[in-house]
DNA sequence: TTTT
DNA sequence: TTTT
């Protein structure tokens, strides 16, 4: 009936960005949200699969990468599935609605070096991913 | 780094209390969560695991039953694991910090029937039961 | 960058259902939202103003009344005005995006009586108020 | 009976630090959170009020200042009071309970210039302040 | 100004 | 009154 979660964490990878059949993109990606630890060293942290769809999956797959800190907000949804040995298994990911980028693209953090001339432009607006931005 | 859920639902069943070799209380329970679903009876949810611990963990598991309407704020925990078959889960979890009562048990819904007379006073209040009530 | 506010609380009065110049519906009312007070009767208050528009708007004008619980999911907003002494204030209201219903509509808290066979119906499903529902 | 809000933007200016009478720091600060805007420039923003207690209070004061960005998790109050013209007014607050750093203090943000050799190092660990760090 |  |  309700069902809302905010995050805010680092990328473990680049998103991995699919079509459905129907041309609908879809990306996926994983946030390491640090739990508040102590602090001697025992940094622990959850690893939280996000899924997003359309133009902020678009955008998230062109304008993020490893080690990115973004915050994101959806809801959490539970699947079930049979995985290919045929075992049973449930899949907790977040619906992102939003995604909003915390930092800017470092270079080493570019993925893949050239080509995103823009992208520095972009991360430093720390607008809303599904605004009306021209992607 | 930050990490915060927050849900409305209904138990699908009665909670479970244990404790923990220290003597800790934890209680879980499973949480319906429907998804605001279109009209034509498709009517769908996710169904959330809880966890909750100390003073909370009790008052969950002495007031609510299956069906009741609670709200839950917490932060979702990922966890990995072998089961008994020595297969590799994962499993997610809402850390519920504060629970509250959204709806009063109907005398259908109570655990068994006698000893807790007490019991609509405190639904009434519509307090979160980690106040500092009389427990 | 990022405005989320979620609350649960009780109507202190009925909604007021305005129209802009151009057409659009406008709803205003106040939650009384309990601070977890202590137990001995000091029981206090936030009394918050909600602001909503478009067919959730008009869903609440028509089905909620005086102490009508509800969840709210929202953003803050904080406007500067002149009142018509022409002392210049400042508004907090949250602007709802969702509203749900968390009870049913007592008799005494029906709007005027009459009328409205089918909001228990509507109540009782416990489902957003901007769904695609046939008001 | 459920109040939480959380809000990312940045400060307009140094917090200011006051201690009760008994000695309990306090902090306020306000805090530019941009609407979602278009982008033709209209970049608006709500101004929004922050309080802070005890030792969050001080690691703000101490560690933020102008144009920062935080993350900020609390409660909305609303506060009726009469000004020093005797004219009745409303203020709304938000009473934080963590305040997250998002970003380093830049050179030209440091409040003063010497003094916080350790101030890269904490917010570099963009952890909760009020988690037990050494303040 | 206020709800249960 | 305001931040980037």
């Amino acid at each position: 009936m309700f069902n809302r979660i905010i995050l805010i964490g680092r990328l473990t990878r680049e998103p991995e960005l699919r079509y459905t059949p129907s041309g609908t993109p879809v990306a996926k990606f994983t946030l390491a949200v640090d739990r508040r630890a102590g602090r001697q060293g025992e940094r622990e942290a959850d690893f939280i699969d996000i899924v997003t769809w359309q133009k902020t999956a678009e955008v998230c797959a062109n304008y993020l990468g490893k080690g990115r800190l973004v915050a994101v907000e959806g809801r959490l949804q539970i699947r079930s599935y049979e995985d290919n040995q045929g075992i049973r298994r449930k899949a907790a990911e977040v619906v992102a609605e939003t995604v909003k980028f915390l930092d800017r693209a470092k270079e080493a953090q570019q993925q893949g070096g050239g080509g995103f001339g823009s992208e520095d432009d972009f991360a430093s607006e720390i607008s809303f991913v599904d605004d009306d931005t021209p992607f």
